[in-house]
DNA sequence: GCAGTCCTACGCCGCTGGGCCGATGCCGGG
DNA sequence: CCCGGCATCGGCCCAGCGGCGTAGGACTGC
């Protein structure tokens, strides 16, 4: 080989990307050449040092693994994005190859496959975890009926949604934001359209299994 | 240093495992005995290897974190757990030291505050993150007021609890359940007061913060 | 300037959700 | 044998929820 291939480990948890960085400097191949910490330090790092490879956590404060992604492609269409997470959601699949990514895989592979990874994306390949793609394949092939999409959503919207994630009436939300409980209720209304729900629980549950909201 | 430190990891993302193992070999006074990949296996390892210092995971597949934590403490005193997780939930602090973990850790800890961590546990003192002790405090001091307590739903009440974590309406449980709306509706108030919560909203966030159902 | 989007807000209305009181049958413990 | 918990339902009530239609003001892009 001539040139190892520059990665670039974009975690929020200070533990893997510390695990991930000690194992991967263990490769002859690779390189590890930048660290961060969330998704807006990922996208100005990416900027910076133009890696071969970006390892990418999904869920990252101040800018999530998708936004960065998306950022990331339009810097630099060269720089690939494999994405490492713990949640197989159908959604984020979607919506992390809809950005760019080239690879999902999911945080219970094994180390050593995960070297193998990065060489096959560097190489130009597409890699998706064997759980996510079948899923995946179902999703096209159902022609995304289903095509729930929370970035659909608006600032205020995800706002409302964040406070029906606290178990908040409209009422209390209306006072939180200090509009009025009508426009409470439009906005309800509105996600609940958008994301193809019944109510607000079925609304409350699905901003938690996709992560839109933080467990606390 | 007369002997190292024995530690059992236990996780079920083995990314974070071997990052784990990797890091705290390079500790001179560490010693890495065995890995977890679930609750069930880390219960049987403790039992085998008799570690110093349980680092555990409370997301784990078989056997979460808190129950592992609560029969390790049964078969061995002097083993030592430290929770190492992703959540500052106050019940979660409050289940892990119920269940007799002698630390709890956000991930987002320095690797290097984590070895510090280990040597503090090991000697038999307790720990907790920043960010988790004043919420502690704040718990205690309350007098656990808010003294929701989910075994004392009954079996029936749990399936309902259930349900509605899935987004259905009271109408499509009883359907489910073959009984009556009025009995499913009886059981969902049940529910709520002896959670203290308001609706099946708040209820079905509950469960599902609380693990009382999967996030499927 | 004008179309499009978003946030704001109103009224009307039907259905759901949950509280309160009461009732029945079953079953296990004292 | 009786008491208490549990599951099952009934009626009654009404506040909250969510759909539908409408609409003005701000801001953006063409």
């Amino acid at each position: 080989m001539t040139e190892k291939i520059r990665v670039l480990i974009a975690d929020d948890h200070a533990v893997v990307r510390q695990g991930l960085r000690t194992f991967l400097q263990l490769q002859e191949d690779i390189e590890v050449v930048g660290e961060a910490a969330d998704g807006a330090e990922a996208v100005r790092l990416a900027g910076e040092l133009v890696p071969d490879v970006v390892v990418m956590d999904l869920v990252m404060p101040v800018k999530d693994g998708i936004e960065a992604t998306r950022e990331i492609k339009t810097l630099s269409l060269t720089t690939r994005v494999l994405v490492l997470t713990s949640f197989a959601d159908d959604d984020k699949v979607l919506a992390a190859v809809k950005a760019g990514a080239a690879g999902y895989l999911l945080k219970d592979v094994q180390p050593a496959e995960l070297g193998d990874a990065i060489r096959t994306i560097y190489r130009g390949e597409a890699l998706l975890h064997p759980a996510v793609a079948g899923k995946l394949m179902r999703e096209v092939a159902e022609g995304k009926r289903t095509a729930a999409d929370p970035s659909a959503l608006t600032e205020r919207e995800m706002d409302v949604l964040r406070l029906i994630t606290k178990g908040m009436s409209n009422r209390e939300i209306a006072l939180d934001l200090g509009v009025a409980e009508k426009t409470v209720k439009t906005h309800v209304s509105n996600i609940l359209q958008k994301l193809h729900l019944a109510d607000r629980t079925q609304a409350a549950l699905y901003a938690v299994r996709q992560h839109l909201v933080d467990l606390d």
